[in-house]
RNA sequence: GCGCCUGUAGCUCAGGGGACAGAGCAACGGACUUCUAAUCCGUCGGUCGGAGGUUCGAAUCCUCCCAGGCGCGCCA
């Protein structure tokens, strides 16, 4: 019941009847809004194909509009009224009865309510985190993943077929670094007094990495090391830190379908298969003893690097490989997720998609950097440095539930200020748990009925004529309208639309519930209430479930 | 210097061509013998950073300026 939907191809046909009629002259129908209204002394519904039509119909807004609804024929029983408002909008009114159809709709498609076919026989692959494996994982990757895992919940819920992806860096100068910064942990482990190198990893991790590399039994390396021993010693704490990663990751509800390795692109030769391909297409060159790829052809600022006249290939080389092996898996859509501190990586990577013949087919969204406060005061976060708040440690402050929540409260390019004190301290105040809540809260009156004895009986469309209380309507246009928010989504790539949507949705519950009681007396009443609100609670464990959140029963 | 993102209520943020700009928090005043008060009801609060422009219509699009963040390697 895809009421937008049916109300747009309404007027498009009208318009069309109104041409063929002689009332209306215009060559070709415009691209033309129906939105949900602000205020209810507007309707429902409203368009603005007038107000653009007119000028080429060469007649007053007002005037075409209502040509438009001269002709216009809706179902028998569909439209209360229509109404031509300001310069020219058209203002539908829906029938109250049109509304009640939702609750059954609700009922046939049970918890898929909310899907959609939108996808269909679309394969999308979201790819994020992907943080290096040189220490725990931060604040800022617990939005990246918060996202993603949002992003592909619901890509999945509008029937694309999605596959979410980490990307490992285990390839170049940061294993070395790695190796370098246990090494020399170790050495002050044996009592030592060596001076740690700058560009080492200072994070306290690295000592409890050291303790417990000598715990496991290995032995303690030498002076003077060879650099084979320090890069074993790198893999060893790439290998040890990746693993808590997916432990944190896990913890927090993200899931991951493919862990693809860098050094993955080198066993299989995919490197030199893109240069072969970047080649082909004359998209490569050799200057000053570099390969380079001609990204300026793509719009990019400059030229870059592939391989450098030392030999070696650069970090921008893998991911000419990578990307191409994405897409020759087929992907229709490639996601990549990355923090904003990229984001001047972006044109170049385009470039490569374009020059490969993938144009369009990769979307990378930025997600700004959170900035961490404690008590209003900043908290600098660098892995190098050591000082940062790791997402272990936010999930253990304020749940993962609560984490994930207000992630997804704000836009991805939106900076985010995460209090951690104020997160704790508002915990109950939390929009989280007023969504949560008023899941609970339905399930409790529920559980209440039941030991009543009062059950919800079977389906009974003649009852929800009772269902005649503004906040009644209001909430059953809420859940008419979900499959279309989860539809608009997904197409814009941004999960928050759902945050917003289910706050409100608990709101307008709560306020119903405060003011009229579900269980009463009149019997009618009871069970119309009860199929109404079931379907507010199917949604809202729908809603949550796509942002990876809990729908306690009880809290 | 150049580029990207951001600037909306005291704070944190939605809204990103459409009708009188919204929410949460904070502040203030109310509501529990009631299906869960982690709730509800009300009050207060905004020249949408500034100036021009496009449009029937601009918080939204364009230009310039101001402020904050982040980038600008033959690093990863």
């Amino acid at each position: 019941m895809h009421i937008k939907k049916t109300i747009r191809d309404l007027i498009a046909a009208s318009a069309e009847r109104a041409r063929a009629s002689g009332a209306l002259a215009f060559e070709t129908m415009p691209a033309f809004e129906v939105e949900a209204t602000k205020h209810a002394e507007h309707g429902d519904l409203a368009t603005n194909l007038a107000l653009i039509l007119a000028k080429q119909a060469k007649q007053p807004p007002r005037q075409v509009a209502q040509a438009i609804i001269d002709h216009l024929t809706a179902p028998e029983g569909m439209l209360l009224k229509m109404e031509i408002a300001g310069p020219g909008f058209i203002n539908f009114f829906i029938a109250d009865a049109y509304w009640y159809k939702v609750i059954a709709e609700i009922h046939r498609m049970g918890t898929a309510y909310g899907n959609s076919n939108l996808g269909f026989g679309v394969k999308v692959q979201v790819e994020f985190v992907s943080a290096n494996p040189t220490g725990p994982l931060h604040i800022g990757h617990g939005r990246g993943a918060a996202l993603g895992d949002a992003l592909a919940n619901l890509l999945a819920a509008t029937g694309h077929t999605v596959e979410r992806e980490y990307y490992i860096n285990d390839v170049g100068n940061q294993i070395l670094t790695l190796g370098k910064s246990l090494y020399f942990r170790l050495r002050e482990l044996g009592g030592e007094a060596v001076e740690f190198p700058a560009d080492g990893y200072q994070g306290d991790y690295m000592k409890d990495l050291a303790r417990d590399y000598l715990a496991a039994g290995h032995a303690a390396p030498g002076p003077e090391p060879h650099a084979d021993d320090l890069v074993r010693l790198g893999r060893y704490a790439g290998d040890v830190i990746l693993d808590e990663i997916k432990r944190d990751l896990k913890d927090f509800g993200v899931r991951f379908d493919h862990w693809f390795s860098e050094s993955e692109l080198y066993r299989q030769g995919l490197v030199d298969q893109g240069f072969a391909r970047l080649q082909e297409l004359g998209y490569l060159y050799e200057q000053d003893g570099a390969l380079w790829f001609k990204a300026t052809a793509f719009g990019d600022e400059k030229d870059r690097v592939v391989r450098r006249s030392n030999g070696a290939t650069t970090y921008f080389a893998s991911d000419v490989a990578y990307h191409l092996d994405k897409f020759q898996r087929g992907y229709n859509l490639v996601v990549d997720i990355w923090g904003a501190d990229h984001h001047g990586y972006v044109p170049r990577l385009q470039a490569v998609a374009q020059a490969l013949g993938f144009t369009g087919r990769l979307q990378v969204i930025l997600v700004q950097l959170v900035s961490l406060l404690r008590q209003g005061e900043p908290v600098a976060m660098t892995t190098r440095g050591g000082t940062f708040v790791t997402l272990r440690e936010v999930m253990d402050e304020v749940g993962k539930d609560a984490a994930r929540f207000i992630f997804l409260t704000r836009r991805p390019d939106a900076h985010l200020e995460f209090d951690l004190e104020v997160a704790k301290q508002q915990s109950n105040d939390n929009p989280v748990y007023y969504v949560q809540y008023a899941h609970a809260r339905l399930a409790s009156v529920f559980r209440q009925a039941g030991a009543q004895g009062i059950e919800r009986q079977s389906l009974d469309p003649a009852r929800f004529l009772r269902l005649t209380l503004p906040e009644e309507l209001s909430i059953l246009k809420m859940l008419a309208n979900y499959p279309e928010l989860v539809e608009g989504a997904a197409r814009n790539l941004e999960p928050h639309r759902i945050t917003y949507f289910l706050t409100e949705l608990a709101a307008q519950l709560h306020s119903y519930y405060y003011k009229h009681r579900f269980i009463s007396d009149d019997v009618e009443l009871t069970q119309a209430r009860f199929w109404l609100v079931s379907g507010v609670k199917t949604v809202l464990a729908h809603g949550l479930g796509v942002l990876g959140v809990e729908a306690p029963e009880t809290m």
